[in-house]
DNA sequence: CCCGGGAGATGAATCGATTCAACTCCTCAC
DNA sequence: GTGAGGAGTTGAATCGATTCATCTCCCGGG
């Protein structure tokens, strides 16, 4: 039913090695040729098959990622990042939404090793450094993305989130705040406990100043209206909050705008982490701290290029270093 | 280097057959065999090689979806109720993101044709209607969501979208509000040209209404935040904002509420358009027009489903009503 | 006129899983 | 003792693109 390259090579009166070359863009092909298979092609509609290419290659040309939250702007920029690297090489990426489930990111990895996909890029929820690990044994490169490994023998692409807690937890102290509050969940996800450890650090440095910790169940708009609704409601108020990241910071400036009671910054300060797009949009515009976003995606993918070229080269951690950026949420 | 069956059945002492029996869970397998397989799979760390598979099968057992944007939580929404019917039936869905793009909408579409893919799921952002019935012309089918399709020969799952624009100014209407305008874009998208059409609907049935119609270049929270800043700027103001979509109602209640100068609901009613989970937790809560978003996308995938099985059926349109959902952005 | 060599073209072998006709045992009925 | 029939297993053929050793022309030099 559907045309193969067999047919296409009798239509146009030539060789499947000949077709093959064509598509392919092998030099070796007369123009006489070329123009018949082209119009061969064209005439039968003719789909390359990528099944049976991949079959014979032994690897894909996609490359799969799975993040945490495809909502999270910040992953879709990662993502774009790669995406775009990923063009300039010939590769496709195929997303994947692991929305911090561990079955659903597990069911990925299989989906991806299955795939024979050219290599991974993952954000990861659970702990599943030793299966990663395992998979790159057996021949499937994986670099991790916004985390750094730890000893396990994986690559990764990250921003260095303690400094980043530290950043933003001394802008805060800077400006006067001494009860500071960090929002954000859950603990578990080391991109979050960094950042929590990077806070305790920059608290230390200053007598006087104490950090109460609020847990979440994710990091998303709705879990920092929740939060702001308990912040609203209470007698004593912590005088700055730091947010886990910015969708649990939009969710704060919300709920406690909202109250009619708080102002932002007056009252309490608020400071975001990712800087999305959005931060600088928000009713009261967000101060946050940057991550190259575009940029950790298009790293990843050239070392994974870079791993699968070489399966032997130890692995690489590549840390990137967080900015701050100061709007309106903490001025004094 | 990697294992394939062969090795297993080697190892197992069986032979190949039996190995993709027992992979296939034929009954025909005897316990004793059975268990032999599944140790050599164990001990070898075999993974299937799903393009071989794919190859002999003709057909990919992925589902390939193309949404307009990632971003917006109505299409994640729709995406996991695909997923989740697929999962049922033993397949994954490949989410491409084709951002208001053309080319990139393109991209997939190609891409998903090489792999073979079970069938296509699209919110068509371009005029790419022949296309898509090419691409059923030569088997692989394709179901079109979020619009409906025109005359070719293409499934599709929708929600009358004529009837949710007249639901949604009738309201305004309704609340005493005459002077209305309608905000979003680009009206060459037909699922936003509909709702326009149906806000024109209901406002010819009442003597003294005028509709004016802002366009802008995409629905995000950013092209609301900037048709909100040009209307606080201006003299003359509509009493009442039809946003089409939620992303853009939410811009535009962050700018009006951020100028200060103007209340909602009492100075601009505001309503959206899809009613996402977030709708209700803005600022001010947003009366919006309900889309089973799940359901949509679950229903999408059964009918691409019986599509594949039976290519013969003649196309079916699936057209959904949408419902009003009242909070606070418009109550008097 | 012959031969070397380069440009093109050829087609069989290959990748790995599935399928199915054919085969081997065994058991049981008569 | 024989034959029917069921259970379980086998392995060659197949899917479609790529690769590469091999072959065919043809041209120019000697």
């Amino acid at each position: 039913m559907v045309a193969s390259i067999r047919d296409v090579a009798q239509r146009a009166g030539v060789s499947v090695g000949t077709v093959s070359n064509v598509l392919n863009d092998s030099p070796r092909v007369s123009a006489d040729a070329t123009a018949r298979v082209r119009a061969a092609i064209a005439e039968l509609g003719y789909v390359r098959n990528e099944a049976a290419r991949q079959l014979r290659a032994g690897r894909s040309s996609s490359v799969g990622l799975v993040v945490l939250d495809v909502r999270n702007p910040f992953f879709t920029d990662v993502a774009r990042g790669a995406e775009d690297e990923a063009a300039k090489l010939g590769l496709s990426v195929i997303l994947g939404n692991s929305d911090e489930d561990v079955r659903r990111e597990s069911a990925y990895l299989d989906l991806f090793e299955e795939q024979r996909v050219h290599g991974i890029l993952i954000s990861p929820y659970g702990d599943i450094e030793p299966r990663l690990a395992e998979l790159r044994r057996r021949g499937t490169p994986v670099v991790l993305v916004d985390r750094e490994s730890r000893d396990s023998g994986v690559s990764s692409v990250s921003v260095d989130d303690t400094a980043g807690g530290r950043l933003a937890v001394a802008h805060l102290l800077s400006t006067g705040r001494r009860r500071i509050a960090f929002a954000g969940g859950p603990l578990g996800v080391r991109q979050i406990s960094d950042r929590l450890v990077g806070a305790r650090q920059a608290i230390d440095e200053v007598a006087g100043a104490s950090l109460e910790v609020i847990e979440t169940a994710g990091l998303t708009v709705l879990e920092g209206r929740r939060v702001g609704e308990e912040l609203v409601a209470r007698a004593e108020r912590p005088d700055a909050v730091f947010a886990a990241n910015d969708l649990v910071a939009v969710g704060l400036l919300q709920a406690l705008v909202m109250s009619g009671a708080l102002r932002v910054p007056e009252d309490v300060a608020l400071i975001g982490f990712d800087d999305i797009d959005f931060a600088s949009a928000t009713v009261v515009p967000l101060t946050s701290i940057r991550q190259p976003r575009h940029e950790i995606g298009a790293t990843a993918l050239r070392i994974l290029r870079e791993e699968a070229a070489e399966p032997e080269l130890p692995p690489r951690r590549i840390v990137f270093q967080p900015e701050l950026v100061v709007r309106a949420s903490t001025r004094r």
